[in-house]
DNA sequence: TTGTATGCGTTATCAG
DNA sequence: CTGATAACGCATACAA
């Protein structure tokens, strides 16, 4: 239309005006607006070999819907809300299996992944052919990967510090919940176990409580918790989802919390401070880890990886509600 | 390396086998498998003019994380499921800006899209240049709109009985409580009005306590809501997530529920059941409506808008707990 | 059954 | 400052 070569387009396009006379930069603004240019980001992504694409993925086991979980809503809200204004896309996916990661993450050519839940063997086999940065989060034995960035807690302190105040509170008899015994749930265990330890008490495997995560064998796993219950007068649990789940059916069983027994959560979720009674927990900030997670990686990403930390431990902080009896009093 | 044409070898990897001779099917199949073949799909996005990204937006008012509501997440998470199951990519934004929502949609050449919250004018205005099919979640006065699919609740219908139930338990002083007053929460409204009417009870719009959505002025406004709420013994909640908020307000300022007042929700979310007393609410199943959607997009999709319905209505479901109380007795 | 040739919309290199 | 021109990796109409 304007008689230019696709060069000198191209190039008001993307702002390098000071290699295009005035009068053209003008002329094709114009026309540009006019027709509300919108640029083929496929065609862009081929040329370029770049995609502006990152992706969030995080593993799930079986048919389960993570996003149900506060935790993973307001993660993924926080990621999301942190790439689009970095200027890149978000592509989100729940996958149990890292074959089909892989599969994505390199046929989308996506600039840097965001991982939940993958642990150390997943991650590196993703690494043998896709070179680009990785940020796992809550994950442990990742440090020493390349081209990785960890983000996550003191899980083990603030694990440790949680079950000392429930045996400053008196309590003695005291159970670790979780889902799982790897990982930061591993973590959270070992904190336990430690307070538990330097107290004198027992911390045998025996005093940790499986709980299931899926929802069709949650009721009966449940009423089975809640029978061992009885040999306890508190139990720590890994978050405030379970915690809750167990509040509930503990309550529905005709215990009385916390004078019959005290529960702690993790996380502290908005729904903590909205069960009764109120959960005391361990506070993290959900919405901070997303956006460091895509800071960091937009730091690599942008050829900055002096600045960018290798790994990132984020403060929790104890929040002390009412689900926790001082035996002492 | 195998001395064969790229239609050869594409077509092997799109399955067109009889267009190829076995021999050769083999022997392509086999390096395919060597190499681990991926495809650039940026490449093929650009060659074949779709893209097999299928985008959902949901429209946040301000700086919220919309996720951090479990209905946004629980919606989510079965959206990206069925996107995946049905062999497209999901790309998730969080926008109020339309034009921006167009940039993007227009530019990654997204096969269809999912909205969520966003009203006729908006949609209309993405249709001017985005020809492509949208399913809109949740909004009222788009139903005339061509290549579009509306899917629902039936709301002012269970909102009206909902009112009905809570009437028929002796209550008089009925309000309803939201955080606008367009769209289905508007119908919400209007089956609460429709119920009061019938009952002969004042419906006016005195009795519709706005809630604030953002998280800032939440607290100060929650006060002013629980004043406003001598004037009531039931308050109609457009959402369990409000009614839980209000719930543990009432319950913090010394008001005893149901005894002194009666709340119900809406959703039926998972915390709806973890709040105590339990809310009474109007159950809806989250995850088909995910479902749903995505099912019928991808029918207009493969081109067979003749077994898409262009309006979907969820059924509702009252779910009676034990937040409202009854008078009469 | 197989191969050739062209185009998809953009970026990037390099010569003018 | 401007413009050819060659990639980018794949799909497809058409020819053989």
């Amino acid at each position: 239309m304007l008689n230019v070569s696709t060069t000198t387009v191209s190039n008001v396009i993307h702002g390098k005006t000071k290699e295009v006379s005035p009068a053209n930069v003008e002329r094709i603004r114009k026309v540009l607006e006019e027709y509300d240019y919108m640029p083929n980001i496929n065609a862009r992504n081929l040329a370029s070999k770049r995609s502006r694409i990152i992706g969030m993925v995080v593993k799930v086991n079986g048919k389960e819907n993570p996003f149900k979980d506060q935790f993973f809503g307001e993660l993924l809200g926080a990621v999301e809300e942190r790439v689009r204004s970095k200027g890149y896309n978000l592509m989100v996916y729940a996958l149990n299996d890292v074959q089909q990661v892989q599969k994505f993450i390199l046929s989308w050519n996506m600039d840097g992944l965001v991982t939940c839940g993958f642990v150390e063997g997943e991650i590196s086999y993703l690494q043998e052919r896709y070179k680009k940065p990785i940020v796992i989060i809550d994950d442990y034995d990742t440090d020493d990967l390349d081209n990785c960035i960890n983000v996550r807690l003191e899980d083990k302190k603030a694990a440790y510090e949680m079950t000392k105040y429930v045996i400053g509170c008196g309590h003695k008899k005291i159970a670790f919940l979780a889902d799982n015994n790897i990982n930061l749930d591993h973590q959270r265990f070992l904190g336990y176990c430690q307070a538990m330890e330097e107290a004198g008490l027992p911390d045998s495997e025996e005093n940790f409580l499986k709980i299931c995560s899926g929802n069709r064998g949650e009721q009966d796993n449940l009423k089975e918790l809640c029978e061992r219950s009885y040999a306890y007068t508190a139990i720590i649990c890994a978050s405030d989802y379970y915690a809750s789940m167990l509040l509930n059916a503990l309550q529905d069983s005709g215990r009385k919390i916390p004078e019959d027994i005290s529960i702690t959560g993790f996380d502290d979720v908005e729904y903590a401070s909205l069960v009764r009674p109120a959960l005391t927990t361990v506070r993290q900030d959900i919405q901070e880890k997303g956006q460091v997670a895509v800071d960091m990686l937009v730091k690599m990403l942008e050829g900055k990886p002096e600045e960018a930390e290798t790994l990132v431990v984020l403060p929790t902080r104890m929040v002390i509600r009412d689900s926790v009896r001082n035996i002492n009093k």
